[in-house]
DNA sequence: TTCATAGTTCGACGCTAGCCGAAGCATGGA
DNA sequence: TCCATGCTTCGGCTAGCGTCGAACTATGAA
């Protein structure tokens, strides 16, 4: 009787088709100005203005001001895990369609969440990270001393990450695989680190492309097994 | 563009403040009735049977009947997860609240229903059931060959159990838990053969009251975590 | 059978909130 | 200084939805 108006409000807000379609916008991680958000929403731009308003007073997204622009960014990635969350949920109900065109396959293999890698391939990471024993502990995942060795090797200073205020390790709820992929910091360096390999590259939407080279590395790296989903494409 | 009102739905369902109490009402995977919900979200019944419906179209619900009443539950933890996730958003602006405590501790903890064991402990031996393996189903609960061993050590003479033509095992709601405890069969006799050990006694009214010894005996038998409640009483 | 309780359906009312046009600031460039 | 661009604010319109009273169905009890 007391927390359910302080949820509904939040729910409320990701709640209207508009500011809906601007969150998810905002998912992949990287900041849009308002007009950008207003084209993708479907709005006009003071329309659009007034959502952003509501979504900022609410801390769901940050502002940033540049010159007369203002790039907007989701405040933090736990509101890119409810939204995935929500995604879950969505897609478990049947009312989506379940047909998926080439454009979702390719969302459902690799793909960023906010600022890590999501999908198939963000799974697998997770699922590898476990059996290869880099990382322990179920409800609040740890690097392991080899884990530690496993990354550093890669390139990733760990130290630095564990400097920081956010977590080194995190579950994430992926809403296409409905298991968890790798988040935190080291999912986020990560995913930086592929991209600087050359592994991968961001495309259009939140479309992570891995090369052949590059698959074929990260399948090595984390041991698993070769798909066929990798040599189709 | 296109997952945005996806989303929308389901978080609109949310959004509204009756069904959002509604929802919160429901986290601890307890079953209420239309009425209490009703209640619990200070609408009248009518508005809570158009808000239960629609969540129910969106499958965030699920229905069960018995007798005159119908019975809501989350359609799922994942539900909850979401929700739990949209608290931690809110939490970030607003404050936060605890729920509130029993009435009658004694009958909460554990009665007799009907001839079987209901109340914290009867659900908890089910939970227990499933999760050691020994239950298995979720409409029409079968005892697994491991669960057949486990009882006929405790003594249950399992094969005169499955010679009457009451099922052995049956879910049966527990209307101060909410949620399902062991009953059929192999319910009642569980509960003889603790009164028969002196783990427990039947005390007036409908409540069993463990000896102290008794639940420490039940507690190790279903290898349940030693909980404050039991020492309290 | 009759009454009581639980819940659903229908219709009407009223408020909220999203939407856009127009006007108002603010920043940057010429 | 003047204009263009990016965004916000204001005001009015409208649709949608949450709400309740009343009537109806279903289950159970006397």
């Amino acid at each position: 009787m007391k927390d359910g108006p302080v949820i509904a409000k939040i729910a409320a807000l990701i709640g209207d088709p508009a500011r809906a379609n601007m969150l998810t916008a905002l998912m992949d991680g990287r900041a849009l100005t308002a007009s950008e958000l207003a084209g993708l929403a479907g709005v006009t731009l003071q329309t659009a203005s007034g959502h952003l308003s509501k979504l900022g007073e609410a801390n769901l997204t940050t502002v940033e001001k540049q010159g007369r622009h203002r790039y907007f960014r989701l405040s933090g990635s736990d509101v890119a895990e409810v939204l995935e969350g929500l995604m879950g949920l969505a897609q478990r109900t049947g009312a989506v369609r379940m047909r998926t065109g080439p454009k979702d396959e390719a969302l459902r293999t690799a793909r960023i969440c906010y600022d890590h890698l999501a999908g198939e391939r963000g799974v697998e990471m997770l699922d590898a990270s476990y059996r290869l024993g880099l990382i322990e502990g179920a409800e609040k995942p740890m690097l392991t001393e080899k884990g530690r060795a496993f990354f550093r090797a890669l390139g990733v200073d760990i130290e630095a990450l564990e400097r920081r205020k956010r977590p080194v390790c995190r579950h994430c709820l992926d809403w296409s695989e409905r298991r968890n992929h790798l988040g935190g910091a080291l999912g986020a360096a990560l995913l930086d680190n592929f991209i600087a390999r050359n592994w991968a590259r961001r495309e259009k939407g939140r479309v992570i492309a891995f090369s052949p080279t590059g698959a074929q590395a990260f399948t090595k790296t984390f041991s698993l097994k070769v798909s066929a989903n990798f040599s189709a494409r």
